[in-house]
DNA sequence: TATCACTTATGATATATATCATAATATATA
DNA sequence: TATATATTATGATATATATCATAAGTGATA
């Protein structure tokens, strides 16, 4: 694992006004303090199952999937995280161990905020600990609202949800690279790999979509929007 | 819906140590105020989904299932509830309205809280802020691993993982009393109701439980343990 | 460049699961 | 109590999905 630290200031961050906007100038000068942010080369590890939670992580750039290892062979993945996502999800205040291991899936930027100075945030600072459960709650929610989507669909459902999910909230584009291999995209919406692979190829005969290696483009949105709905 | 108000103090309940162990008695007496106890009959609404959120909702006494309504005859079960379970799950602070329903599966006694005054609390306690923290995150993601428990397994696993769940999480002992149908069992594990009803028969005539109706008895824990294990 | 491992691809087959059909039983309701 | 309705039960069949087998393409690396 190769790690870079970057050096910059959490008051001018982009994102701090949506993530931290509560936080003093005193306290943001402490947060600041106590941070790191890295930066990861694609599929290197943020974290693995089992470490030890030291810090809030907070994604600035790319995108992480979290997962459990299930066999030597076999992860299960749980989801990606896209920027502004605080990729430990909840698990990080009631354990004291990551149950989960998170990877880059492309070059990304993680903060990590020593835990220890958000809890006296939340402890000393009631609006931002407001807001903060405010965020926390709307990705956790998210989260189990996706693996519902996902589980109560079929083959060609689960494929038609994962493209517009990239499409609509990851790239913001019809045209995009996928960030996971086919098989990673099995990982993340329960099914084999050759089903994944298959049903894509269905997609292209049906002219709902363009495919170029990675390269996806969506040219019938509607209709993959039907199939999505359909279940 | 038939509604029955019970009227007992916070600073005498049972679960107050528990939850609200960081309240001051002022803000106790505050919290007695503003909270409904209310006791539901097996199968009364505690909330609809689209309902508007108003209150922090506690399960004092029973068991709850939380669902989302899919269609005319079929809903799916997110969750099942126990006593000391925070029952509306986080979107409560994400959210204006319910995006699930609760019902009773077995007689219940709902506390509910004005959301404001918990809010208060989080503002002006910073202890409380923090406990509370910990054990909605608990919660939320006990929800999540029991829904990738749930889908990475096959029927025979699933029925396993919902047969040790009543006996080892809810009723601790091997002898309980089914508190959902054949066919919310179905709804809560993602299978067709006569799959669920196939696989129990099997696990009678395997031996590994006892059946009567609603009464369920595991008679060979070690096996159903490796069936859940094994997937 | 040559070799190796991994990914994508597709067909054939096996397996898991859902659906349909029917009946017995239990539960609710008039 | 009688009747309707929902639940439990089981077999037969259809469907969805996984697995196995094979091959071509791709990328890494020595």
């Amino acid at each position: 694992m190769e790690l870079s630290q970057i050096i910059s200031n959490c008051k001018d961050c982009g994102y701090r006004s949506w993530a931290f906007k509560n936080l003093s100038p005193e306290e943001l000068k402490q947060l600041n303090n106590k941070k790191v942010e890295i930066f990861f080369r694609k599929g290197e590890h943020v974290c693995m199952e089992g470490d030890e939670i030291s810090s809030f992580m907070y994604l600035r750039n790319g995108l992480v999937k979290l997962y459990k290892t299930e066999t030597n062979t076999r992860e299960h993945i749980i989801s990606i995280a896209k920027p502004k996502d605080f990729i430990g999800l909840l698990s990080i205040f009631s354990n004291t161990n990551h149950i989960y291991s998170i990877t880059a899936i492309e070059d990304s930027v993680v903060c990590f905020v020593d835990l220890n100075v958000i809890k006296s945030f939340i402890n000393t600072n009631g609006a931002f600990a407001l807001d903060f459960i405010e965020k926390i709650s709307s990705i956790s929610d998210s989260v189990i609202k996706t693996r519902i989507d996902i589980n109560t669909r079929q083959l060609r459902g689960r494929i038609a949800y994962i493209l517009l999910l990239f499409a609509k909230h990851v790239y913001d584009s019809n045209k995009f690279s996928f960030p996971i291999s086919r098989k990673e995209v099995a990982e993340l919406i329960d099914m084999s790999t050759e089903n994944v692979i298959r049903v894509l190829s269905e997609f292209r005969k049906d002219k709902l979509i363009h495919i170029e290696g990675k390269n996806i483009e969506i040219i019938d949105i509607k209709r993959l929007e039907k199939i999505y709905e359909l279940g």
